[in-house]
DNA sequence: CGGCGGCCTTGACTTGAGTCAAGGCCTGGT
DNA sequence: ACCAGGCCTTGACTCAAGTCAAGGCCGCCG
């Protein structure tokens, strides 16, 4: 919030673009801070531009009538979110929430569809973001639809472990029940199957969170 | 095949394209014609360009490891698929088969790449072309995990039928089985589903297909 | 300091949907 | 004309995972 422009220039999808460009960008963003669970957009909202995360953690996730939750995407500072709107011209197709006290910045659908006019690298930079979502959403899908839950689970243990150049250990920063909403399953059965994993001594588990 | 550049101009991706563009894209594109059922990448097959489908129709899906399916997308005509290779830069994260007798048009990588480089207006009809995509994995995602097997038989017969203007009669062009796998299910069980929503009375059905 | 509200765990029960197996029907090929 | 193979249906069984309910463990706020 200080250095607004100064924030611009470090998000990884505008890198590289021009600093009259950049400072354009800053002229109309509009930063929005956030209470710890405070609603960012909620499915079926216009979506008349799209999010940068500037602080704090964003979750993006769907509802069902009986308000089980399923967690699309965890977000963190240099990440868009709520682009598609933007492009499909069409509404909001998830929510969006602070999963902690956090900021983001906004800017106007026109303004995007402007600077991407002028500038086909930024063009490109955005294809491979959405590119790479559409990749983790096929997987996503073949989890739901292909693996079970525990199944599930070391996918995304090992993928976190991937994260850390395969370190064998590793601290969750989001809590059991989101991790739960995450593999598309409820805190309960997430609980038995890690109590199960860590009798047969295929894991060990530590500490609240 | 007769004439490939009249086809390219057809494709609406490519749509508002300068003729010399179109041209140069004619001389580089292959035509593959394909039997029914004829594999046209497999999952993890490296990714250096992308497709269009020129006639018949093509699924694209995922495989588990003891053979079962989910169907990601079908596509017809003028349909691009495996694009997300080419931005991501990665490999195919997902199975490319013909569904009948088929042709598809390839075009290699970097010619894509230059032409969105000079052309901003089809950096933008892709990025609305992914973003639809990216919209109705959501609704995949959504339903797997949040619905049971005949709320997203419903969901689908209603999206279908939304496609046909409200019409209450609609007529499926694939086999039971493929819409199974599209819904994230078995034979066996769609099957039942219908015969219950029959006795119901909450549908007719007819004939086979 | 005490109590309330999250979060996590465990147990008992229920159920949706998958597996396995068998049979009918239709189609295309020899 | 007939057989083989694919697709669909039905029945019996199994099982993974969800619901419901209860209890423990903090950490925060009044």
């Amino acid at each position: 919030m200080i250095n607004l422009a100064e924030q611009i220039g470090a998000i990884p999808l505008f890198e590289g673009l021009p600093e009259d460009q950049q400072a354009d960008l800053a002229a109309i963003a509009q930063v929005k801070n956030l209470e710890r669970n405070e609603v960012i957009f909620s499915e079926g909202d216009e979506g008349n531009g799209f999010y940068v995360v500037s602080a704090g953690r964003v979750k993006i996730f769907k509802l069902s009538p009986d308000g089980k939750e399923q967690i699309l995407h965890l977000f963190g500072p240099g990440e868009p979110f709520g682009e598609v709107a933007v492009f499909a011209g069409v509404r909001f197709p998830a929510y969006a929430e602070a999963l902690d006290k956090a900021a983001v910045i906004f800017f106007p659908r026109r303004a995007l569809l402007d600077l991407i006019r002028r500038n086909p690298d930024l063009a490109l930079n955005l294809l491979g973001l959405m590119s790479m979502r559409l990749r983790r959403f096929t997987h996503l899908i073949e989890d739901l639809s292909l693996k079970e839950v525990p199944g599930r689970l070391a996918a995304h243990l090992l993928f976190l472990s991937g994260l850390k150049n395969g370190s064998d250990e590793l601290e969750l920063d989001i809590t059991k029940t989101q991790l739960a909403s995450l593999l598309g399953t409820i805190p309960e059965t997430l609980s038995r199957i890690l109590a199960k994993l860590v009798k047969q001594g295929l894991l060990k588990s530590e500490g609240p969170a």
